[in-house]
DNA sequence: CCTGGCTCTCTTGCATACAAGACAGGAAGC
DNA sequence: GCTTCCTGTCTTGTATGCAAGAGAGCCAGG
């Protein structure tokens, strides 16, 4: 989103920018997150980055290694599965407690369906994971409820982590149609089918996930040595390179 | 729980004992959290008070007044419905989720309804509130999946604020007997009814509600004239009074 | 060539200092 | 008496400084 400069406004904009990072798949997971580096990107002191990693930690998506560094976090197997359980829970159990689609709120997901296969047919992939993950939390949208809709964001933003760990390939299209079966019964107000698909939509999903391959093939090793975490800031590409070679002081 | 001289694991004590203190309903909704009270209280600097206050108001629990203080938030009656809605979404999505009673969890959460009995009968209060709240915690814990157990504690944690904003009477028999029947669909494996008796107590005890009594009759004239919220300090009596009259600094 | 240890640098952890806003209380003017 | 303004005090907001730990790299010894 926007850059440094963002003074004033930049109580929350540290932590949206990442999120919002995330959430496009735009920052991998293991990225080291170096509070002199954030401190100089939004030009502030270390101390309101350290906030913002606070909160950030708070909500799982990043964490730190003491006097090493603050990483967006590389879940393990065992996350992943609790995260897609979560959403499984969270998900359909907002869906039972739908009991109708007003007019508005059906407009909104037949506009994001189309966002989806205009994206599709462009090839954007990082566009396309971004939508594929906000179909679900405008799904929590409709609710009005704030709390389950920032529950759902952070899962989210998980989920895309986890994909881009142990997801070798990009079913956009399946999960696209997953997507449209939950709204074709959310249309005709069957939500405990919308909630069964949906189900069997995060289902899906996760079967493609391979979970057997390690985020890291030496993590094992690099944990009994306690070695860091990959960086992975090698292939951190932020769309707006403002992270030059800046040797921080 | 325990108090300052927690040093080295002051780490997150600051959090847990707000939180438990919340929990157990010893800390009002509104109560002040001066910085450098508990700083004081914990032997630590500001710097890490901060830090837990921010963590607690990424959950929802305190929020700031810029310049004026921390404080433990207290739930409108919009607020109040949203969280209820949540946890109803998030409590039946969980039973329904669920496929089997371990043997282990049947003694817990038998062992659970007998301290609630226990309560009953000694007419501690304090206690009762704890675990009717704890309750719904425990279930989380059979999933054996913290993410959800995470959220369902900040969830309790906030709906024994809003009981003790809007709460004129403590219907306990009455919660107890719901989660009487609940364990029992469990035990016969019947989760989906468990699921509808979740929430139909939840539904309960929010129509035990008195949302239409404001928590501060005064409010929309103090927020009109941007004065302080009631804060309640007066109010606040901590069984164990370590917060004296302390005029810090 | 390999191994062990030393140092040097870079990182976060934590405390502190100072700035700035919000009230409270009192004094002055009407 | 009432209102207005002003000043003092107390709070959080933010930056900075110093301490301590973790590695990386180098050098010596085998």
């Amino acid at each position: 989103m926007q850059e440094s400069q963002a003074s004033e406004t930049t109580q929350k904009s540290i932590e949206v920018t990442i999120v919002s990072g995330i959430l496009s798949a735009k920052i991998r997971p293991g990225t080291r997150l170096g509070e002199n580096q954030l401190a100089a990107l939004f030009g502030v002191s270390r101390t309101r980055v350290r906030e913002a990693m606070m909160r950030l930690e708070t909500r799982g998506i990043v964490h730190v290694s003491p006097r090493r560094g603050w990483f967006v976090v590389e879940p393990s197997a065992e996350d992943a599965i609790a995260v897609y359980e979560a959403r499984r829970v969270v998900e359909a159990g907002l869906l039972r407690s739908m009991a109708l689609l007003t007019e508005e709120g059906r407009k909104a997901l037949d506009a994001h369906l189309n966002e989806e296969r205009n994206a599709m047919a462009a090839g954007d992939r990082q566009r396309l994971t971004y939508l594929m993950g906000d179909f679900h939390i405008r799904i929590a949208e409709l609710s009005g409820n704030t709390i389950i809709v920032d529950i759902l964001r952070d899962l989210t933003a998980r989920t895309i982590l986890i994909s881009m760990l142990y997801q070798s390939e990009f079913h956009a299209a399946q999960s696209h149609e997953g997507h449209c079966r939950i709204f074709e019964a959310m249309q005709t107000g069957d939500f405990v089918r919308a909630a069964e698909l949906s189900v069997e939509h995060l289902d899906e999903v996760e079967m493609g996930l391979d979970l057997t391959a390690r985020p890291d093939p030496l993590s094992d090793l690099r944990k009994s040595l306690s070695l860091p975490p990959r960086t992975a800031s090698s292939t951190f590409q932020p769309s707006d390179p403002k992270i030059p070679t800046t040797k921080e002081q």
